[in-house]
DNA sequence: CCACGATTCTAAATCCTATTAGATTCCACC
DNA sequence: GGTGGAATCTAATAGGATTTAGAATCGTGG
C-alpha cells in the first residue's frame, strides 16, 4: 500500500482521480463549483447548480468529493492559490531593476485583472472568504497567509527605500488596500466601467496614498 | 378599515406592532438577527439562533415578521439607514466654513467608528450585501443608492473646488474608498490594532490619495 | 376577579437539499 | 465480443430549518 504516494497531496482518503482522461470531469466539476459560488456565494451554492453547470448529475460530485463542504473547500484554496501564483509570477518577470513602487502598480494590475478577468476561482474566493463555516477556513486561510506576506514584503522594501512615507502605517494600508480591491468584485461591471480605468485608479491610489514627498 | 395609517410603512400586510411598549420585543429580535447575521452570514444565520439571542422561541419571530427573508431584509434595510443617517448627520454637525476636504475626513471617520463599534445592522449590511437572494436586496439597495449619492456629492464638490485633483475619476476613487472601509469588517480586530489608527491611516489614503497638488 | 386580546410557547408539518444505495452505462483491454 | 472496473445515473434516505397549528400564558381594563 503505497500511501505516501508522489504525485498528491491528499494522502489515502482522497476518492480515485489523477489516473485516466476522464478524471478531467473533476476540473469540470471544481470550475462549475467555482462559478456558481463566485456568484450565489456559499448560502445560495446547491449541489444540483453546480452538477448542472459541470453537465452531471448531482451524485456524481460525491465520486469525486467527500462532500460539499470539501468541494467548498478547494475552490476557495484554489482560488488563493492561483491569485498568489498570478502576482508572483508578473513580479518575478519585472525587471530587477524597477522601483519598488513600481513594483507594487505592477502587483495591484496583476491582482485586478486576474480576479476580474481570469478567475472565477479568485472571485469565489474573495466573496466567501468570511462567509463559510470556521473548519472550512483552514486551508485556505494559510494560502491567503501566504499572499498577505507578498504585500507585506513588497510595502516594506518599498519604506525602507524610503519610497514609501516612513510615517504611514503599511500594515494598515496593505490592509485597507487590498480590501478596496477585493471589493471590486462587488460592484465592477465591465459594460460600465473599462478595466484600464480601475486599474489605473487604484495604481493612483496606492502611489499618491503612499508615496513619499 | 384605514389601510393608509400614518404611523407605518408597511401598509396592512404586517402584523400588529406599534401599539403596547411590549413590542420592542420586536426591536430584540431586530437586533438578535442584525449581531447574529453579522457574525454568521446570511448562510449560518438560523431563526433558532436569533430566537435565542433576543430571548424567546423561533415561532415568537412570525409574530412580527412574515418570513426569514423578511427579517433579514430589514435588518440590511436598517443597516444602510442609519449609516447614511450618522453620516448626514456628523456632517450636519461641522463648521460651515470647513474645507471639502476636511468634510471627507469627517465622513471616513464617521463611516468607520460607525461600522466597527456602534452598529451590527451595518456590519450585517455590509457583509451580507452581495450574498442575499435578489428578491432580498430592492428596499436595502434603494437606501445604498442614497448613500452612494452623499459621498459622490462630497467628492464632486471638492474636485470643484480643487481640492481633489482633476485628473482623478472620483467615482471609481469612491468605489474603492467604500470598498475599502468596508471590508475592513473582514480583518478588523479591535484587540490588535487600535481604531484611531484605522481611522488615520484611512484619511490619509483619501488626503494624499485624492488631493490635488 | 374575570374576560379578552395580545403575546409566546410546544408540537407537528413541510420543504429543501445533502447524502447514500444500488443499478446501469461506458470503455479499455484481452 | 465479452469482462471488469471506472464513472455516472435513478431512486430512496436523512437531517435540518423554516413555517404552521393550536394551546397556554400574560397583562390590562372593566
Amino acid at each position: 500500500m503505497e500511501t505516501n504516494a508522489t504525485d498528491t497531496e491528499r494522502p489515502d482518503d482522497a476518492p480515485p482521480h489523477a489516473t485516466p482522461k476522464s478524471a478531467q470531469t473533476r476540473q469540470r466539476i471544481l470550475d462549475a463549483a467555482a462559478e456558481v459560488l463566485s456568484r450565489k456565494g456559499y448560502a445560495g451554492t446547491r449541489l444540483v447548480d453546480v452538477a448542472a453547470v459541470a453537465g452531471v448529475q448531482a451524485p456524481a460530485i460525491y465520486y469525486y468529493f467527500g462532500s460539499r463542504d470539501e468541494l467548498v473547500e478547494e475552490v476557495m484554496w484554489v482560488g488563493a492559490h492561483l491569485v498568489r501564483l498570478h502576482v508572483e509570477e508578473v513580479l518575478a518577470e519585472m525587471d530587477p531593476l524597477s522601483t519598488h513602487m513600481e513594483r507594487l502598480m505592477v502587483a495591484v494590475d496583476a491582482h485586478l485583472r486576474f480576479e476580474l478577468q481570469l478567475s472565477d476561482y479568485a472571485t469565489a474566493s474573495i466573496r466567501n472568504a468570511g462567509h463559510v463555516p470556521e473548519q472550512l477556513r483552514v486551508r485556505p486561510a494559510a494560502e491567503e497567509a501566504l499572499y498577505s506576506r507578498l504585500w507585506r514584503d513588497l510595502f516594506v522594501a518599498a519604506q525602507q527605500a524610503g519610497e514609501v512615507r516612513a510615517d504611514l502605517d503599511i500594515n494598515v494600508f496593505r490592509l485597507l488596500l487590498l480590501g478596496a480591491m477585493n471589493w471590486v468584485v462587488e460592484w465592477w461591471n465591465p459594460r460600465t466601467r473599462s478595466l484600464d480605468e480601475l486599474v489605473a485608479t487604484a495604481q493612483a491610489m496606492v502611489r499618491h496614498g503612499a508615496a513619499a514627498r
